[in-house]
Order: C-alpha cells, then sequence, then structure tokens
DNA sequence: GACTCCGCTATGAAAATCGTAGCGATATTG
DNA sequence: CAATATCGCTACGATTTTCATAGCGGAGTC
C-alpha cells in the first residue's frame, strides 16, 4: 500500500505526513523515478531505460504509489509525469543534487 | 557496499554523485534516520526507539553506511550524530517537512 | 560480583526486489 | 485485413533485503 496521508504508514505509529513520505522516498527506485521525470514525461518503458533498466515489476509499483499518492500522472498521449503536486516535491528533492556534488567532494573514504 | 563517489553505485551505470545519494537514499530507513537525528545525537538504542523498533539489523548496516558515507560519526561519550557533512545533507532533506504538510492537505485519495 | 547500558552480531523467517518473458490493447503501415 | 510496432502492465521463479528475536562481549557503577 502506498502511504499516504490517512493513511496507516509503514514503520510509523504517528502517521504524520513526514513519517509517510520518508515511508515512500525509502523505497528503492521512488526518488529516482521522481529524479528521471524532472524533465518532462516519459513513456514507462523510456523510464525504464532511463532507471538502467529497474526490473518493471517494481517500476510498476513505484509508479502506482506515486500515482495514488497524487504525485505523477498518466496520460496516454504523454506518459508518465509529474503532477503539479510531484512538481513541489521535485522541487524539495532538487537540494540533493547540490549537495551530492559537494558530498563528492568532501565524503572520499576516510578511516571509519 | 555503502555508494560512494567514485565507487561502483547499486542501478546506476554513471556513477554520478546524485545517483550514489540517491542510491543509499533509497534504502528503508536511510532518511528516517537522518530525520531523526536532527536535534542532536542518540545512542544506537535510543535511535532504534526513535525508529519505531526498527530490527538491530538493518540499523547497523545503515549506520555503517552513514558512517562510511562520512554523513554519520559515532563517540562513546555521545552516540551517533551528524557530522558537518550529515548536516549539510539534513538541511536538504528539511525541505521535504514542509512538502509533507502540503502534500498531507492536497493528496488526499481521489479516483486513480 | 551483580547490575545496567553500550555497540553490535547470529539466525531463520518474511518481504521486497530482480530478471526474463510475454500478454492484451492500440495505432500504424502495407 | 494482416503484419508490425509500441504501449502499459503482469507472471513467475531466483535472488537480495529486511524483519524479529535473542543474545554476545565490553565498559561503567555500585
Amino acid at each position: 500500500m502506498a502511504p499516504m496521508s490517512g493513511r496507516p504508514v509503514r514503520g510509523s505509529k504517528t502517521g504524520r505526513p513526514i513519517m509517510a513520505l520518508l515511508d515512500l522516498l525509502g523505497r528503492r527506485w521512488t526518488l529516482r523515478v521522481i529524479w528521471e521525470l524532472r524533465d518532462g514525461p516519459r513513456t514507462s518503458r523510456a523510464l525504464r531505460e532511463a532507471c538502467d533498466d529497474v526490473s518493471p515489476t517494481v517500476l510498476q509499483a513505484r509508479l502506482t504509489e506515486l500515482r495514488q499518492a497524487n504525485l505523477v500522472g498518466l496520460e496516454r498521449a504523454r506518459g508518465y509525469d509529474l503532477t503539479p503536486l510531484g512538481r513541489e516535491l521535485l522541487g524539495a528533492v532538487l537540494p540533493l543534487y547540490d549537495f551530492a556534488e559537494r558530498w563528492a567532494a568532501g565524503a572520499l573514504p576516510r578511516k571509519g
């Protein structure tokens, strides 16, 4: 079941929105799918390629969850696309990109 | 293996920093652990309680990955704590909280 | 020594993810 | 119409990850 406000959330007894969101984003490929939709709609197969040939089983599961959460939509002519709400989420995810660059420079292996 | 710049990244042929980061954050409990360290250090057991009694197997795996990635540190007196780099990541994750609140208001179930 | 809390591990069961193949529907082209 | 191609999506067995419970050895305290 896709986590969503007002529904039971896996791994959280409070069910607060942030917990539902962290649950959703903590599933494999969820963040990646949102990321790969940043420049516009993609068909499911194009999305699969963009995600390094992720298994279609998982991709469909993620897309279904994201659609139920009203973050991603599907139109026959366009394919999968971020909803306005999904674009807001993307905006909240974009800071990760800049961080990743700093991280690459500063997280080189050192003794644990 | 914990994803890190310059190392092979699960599910990405490019190995770009953002891919390594999305891989790391897409593992269950990773985002939650970072979130629960936002107010300061915690012992592993306190962290386990804060994460709704997550299995210690996974918690230790996540903490090891986060330490190897230089995002979390461990000191005997304090427990686990975000490193300066980890605090930067937290800053990039905080926007998710505000989004989650809007999401809770606007993502109520509607027809598919 | 007895007690407590620490970080951490063992182990078998359950769940999630993977990899490959292919379905039915739709549109296009000859 | 038949052949072809692409679409979203599913089946299914193998692999990997996560879970749940129990407990270890070390360090501090009394």
